[in-house]
DNA sequence: ATGTTTGTATTGTATATACAACTAAAATGA
DNA sequence: TCATTTTAGTTGTATATACAATACAAACAT
């Protein structure tokens, strides 16, 4: 064999994903937020309001799959969409916007979970690894 | 802010964890086995007849995910239980084995694909950032 | 102007994931 | 030995994920 099972790049990033999900879980215990919830209400608190399709391009995340998490945002009157049917913009309501306020001092203690077992070189070799695979 | 959000690990680690899953679909086609089943056989395949808490060690994995991944693979004839209730043993039945030799070369090809864009520095860099987050 | 192509969103269906609650068996202790 | 504790697996419930099919509207072409 060319590889050995254990290399297999698929299973490793998918097993360190769970791993590093299962870290902020904790640290969000009972927040009525999840994860991914949190990853989407980061980006758009970064970007404002903007056109959905670019979210999902920008988490690398299936059209299909954001459009069902959105309706759970939606649904918690965190998000908002406005515009066409066909091209809608999405975006923080107020609800949203100081959810997420909220919720960064428990994200950084995340952050610093995890920060704290790595050196400067470890980050930089992830981003290495992570720039490369983004060419795929 | 202490981070910036772009540097959310969970949402970077979780990101290319479907980036990557995508080009292993992306070979398997039609093949009737998932990323995820490839990776439980896999291991299966190296390990040979162990505790299914073994498994879910190994990957991971929840034991509640485990068992229902399992569900589908022994529906399917993949893998076998045997043994008591409580701490079963899990294998590759004979089907299993052949579907895994058969799919290996499948799996070298996406190994491949990833492989070509990353140089033995950028694997180590991973490597490095994978054994310091397994230390949490 | 109207018909076609293209880009985008949602729905149908199936798998994956985890936590909490429950069940069952093994291990331990008195 | 028998009661208690610990360990392991499954089920209930909810979220996340993707592909295929469908729906719709914008852009384009003739």
């Amino acid at each position: 064999m060319k590889y050995n099972s254990e290399e297999c790049l698929g299973s490793r990033v998918r097993g360190l994903s769970r791993k590093i999900d299962n870290i902020y879980r904790k640290h969000l215990g009972d927040y009525p937020v999840t994860e991914n919830q949190l990853s989407i209400m980061m980006a758009l608190h970064k970007t404002g309001t903007v056109e959905q399709n670019r979210i999902a391009k920008l988490l690398n995340l299936e059209k299909s799959t954001l459009s069902r998490n959105l309706v759970r945002l939606i649904k918690s009157g965190l998000i908002d969409k406005s515009g066409v049917t066909n091209r809608p913009k999405i975006g923080l309501t107020k609800q949203g916007q100081k959810r997420v306020e909220s919720l960064i001092p428990i994200w950084e203690a995340a952050m610093d979970e995890i920060h704290a077992v790595l050196s400067w070189h470890d980050l930089k070799g992830f981003q290495q690894f992570e720039s490369k695979i983004s060419l795929l």
